[in-house]
DNA sequence: TAATGCGGGTTCA
DNA sequence: TGAACCCGCATTA
């Protein structure tokens, strides 16, 4: 990693720089981190004044604004998931956790609607609390300087993912036009947004395409007009079996760029300048492609009428499932948490909840560990038990990518992993991460494909 | 209607 | 004093 410069006495060049959000002065960076959606654990990040998502400070993560009485650092905490009061199960075995909203007003309105799920009998929406940080919920810190800007989040979540936050958007249109309404109305979008991304692709070629792009997973000649699902941050078509690592080593801004620092004095608030970054240019997002047979592979999994609560059908690989630049090798260990209870007729390949969702981990950080209450006894889908699983530290020293103290770049095949002052490695081509504003507001095809397929299997429910 | 940000205020350790 | 949380308000989509 290259160091710019470095005031603050643990910043000399060759070491690893340190900060926290807290700092009276932060470091100057000009490397930066590929935008996190999926946050999770102890994590500091520096996304370039550019980045879109950094600036709306988004998250996949339900995460609502809390007053910390410091106007340079937005904090924000997590509000958990939504889950059935019956702990259903989905066809596929997995679970019901959906998106809460952030608004108090409407998250109590969605508290105590009936599940979702048609297989389920009687059970109501409930907000899981996230608990990941020592007993309080997970919380992200925002710091715009004039250079960069800081993220930081505390605690690791003790809750499942919840849905795609453009997922629980469909939804609401949908809830409020019904069916044929809100199908209409997504195509509707979907001509408008088409033509409003190319105009603004356009007009601004350059200013978000800090995010390399990956390739068309169809070629050219192939190509139908079909594009991701995908929420705005969401975007679960960050997938391509047949990336290499040198697809996206061109960009300037490597997602696994490390930081370079100067030491950086808090200013006056401002609009950040965009700094002279060599991004590379990028297909505009209407060439995000699928093939046919995708589509049907997008968001939820299917729903099948069954009988009973643990009675499992097979359900199908999503792009959600091969998922996000945050894709951790946990997964495969979630997998085995959340499969369905009595899995012989789960499918190999699971939903996207089951490699998507959150997680659990103890809460190495905590002066007083919290104990979490299991909340899925039954299945350990969420929090196994102590004899299912590793130990807290191994978890984390396996899982948790080396975040901002990691002084050596990370590159696209290995991913290092740092923890109590261990590394360690991992191989992990689908820890590329590309933009996801980029290609996710494309679409509305396979949106409205892919909701009609969501409402055959989940109720249309106001959430 | 909901997301988001801001800020006043309270409670608690 | 810091952290968590509640509430209301304003803005935006």
């Amino acid at each position: 990693m290259v160091i710019v410069t470095g005031n603050r006495p643990d910043m000399s060049e060759g070491q690893t720089p340190d900060w926290d959000i807290n700092d009276a002065v932060v470091p100057r960076v000009v490397n930066f981190d590929a935008f996190g959606e999926w946050c999770d654990g102890h994590v500091r990040r520096v996304y370039p004044p550019a980045c879109e998502e950094a600036r709306r400070h988004a998250s996949g993560w339900a995460m609502r604004n809390t007053n910390n009485h410091n106007v340079h650092i937005l904090k924000k905490s997590c509000l958990g998931v939504l889950v059935c009061s019956a702990r259903c199960r989905l066809p596929d075995g997995s679970r019901i956790h959906l998106r809460p909203a952030i608004c108090d007003k409407a998250r109590k309105k969605q508290q105590g609607k009936p599940c979702p799920n048609r297989g389920c009998n009687g059970g109501r929406l409930e907000v899981l609390p996230c608990r990941g940080h020592c007993g309080y919920p997970v919380t992200h810190f925002w710091r715009h300087t004039e250079h960069a800007i800081f993220f930081q989040a505390k605690g690791a979540h003790d809750h499942p993912r919840p849905e795609a936050k453009g997922a629980s958007e469909v939804r609401r249109s949908l809830g409020a036009g019904r069916r044929v309404r809100g199908l209409a109305l997504l195509l509707a979008r979907e001509a408008a947004m088409a033509d409003k991304m190319l105009t603004t692709n356009a007009d601004k070629p350059n200013v978000n395409n800090a995010h390399p792009q990956p390739p068309p997973l169809i070629p050219d000649n192939q190509r139908v007009q079909l594009t991701c699902t995908c929420g705005p941050f969401e975007c679960s078509c960050r997938w391509r079996p047949e990336l290499t690592a040198d697809t996206y080593a061109t960009g300037a801004w490597s997602p696994q760029n490390t930081q370079s620092y100067h030491a950086y004095a808090p200013s006056a608030p401002q609009d950040p300048p965009l700094q002279a970054q060599h991004y590379d240019p990028i297909a505009l997002p209407g060439d995000e492609m699928y093939h046919p047979n995708e589509i049907f592979h997008l968001d939820q999994p299917i729903r099948l009428d069954f009988p009973a609560e643990e009675h499992t059908l097979e359900s199908s690989l999503t792009f959600a499932d091969l998922n996000s630049e945050n894709s951790r090798p946990e997964e495969a260990y979630w997998l085995d948490w959340q499969r369905p209870t009595g899995g012989s007729e789960s499918s190999e390949t699971p939903s996207p909840e089951l490699l998507g969702s959150g997680h659990q981990q103890a809460e190495a950080y905590c002066e007083q560990p919290y104990v979490p209450q299991a909340y899925y006894p039954e299945g350990a889908q969420y929090y196994p038990n102590e004899h299912t699983r590793t130990s807290p530290e191994m978890d984390e020293a396996q899982f948790y990518p080396t975040e901002s103290r990691t002084s050596a770049p990370m590159n696209t095949q290995e991913q290092r992993f740092l923890r109590y002052g261990q590394e360690y490695s991992q191989t992990n081509v689908d820890m590329h991460t590309w933009n996801y504003s980029d290609c996710a507001f494309t679409s509305n095809d396979t949106t409205a494909t892919s909701v009609n397929l969501h409402r055959q299997y989940f109720d249309v429910v106001d959430l």
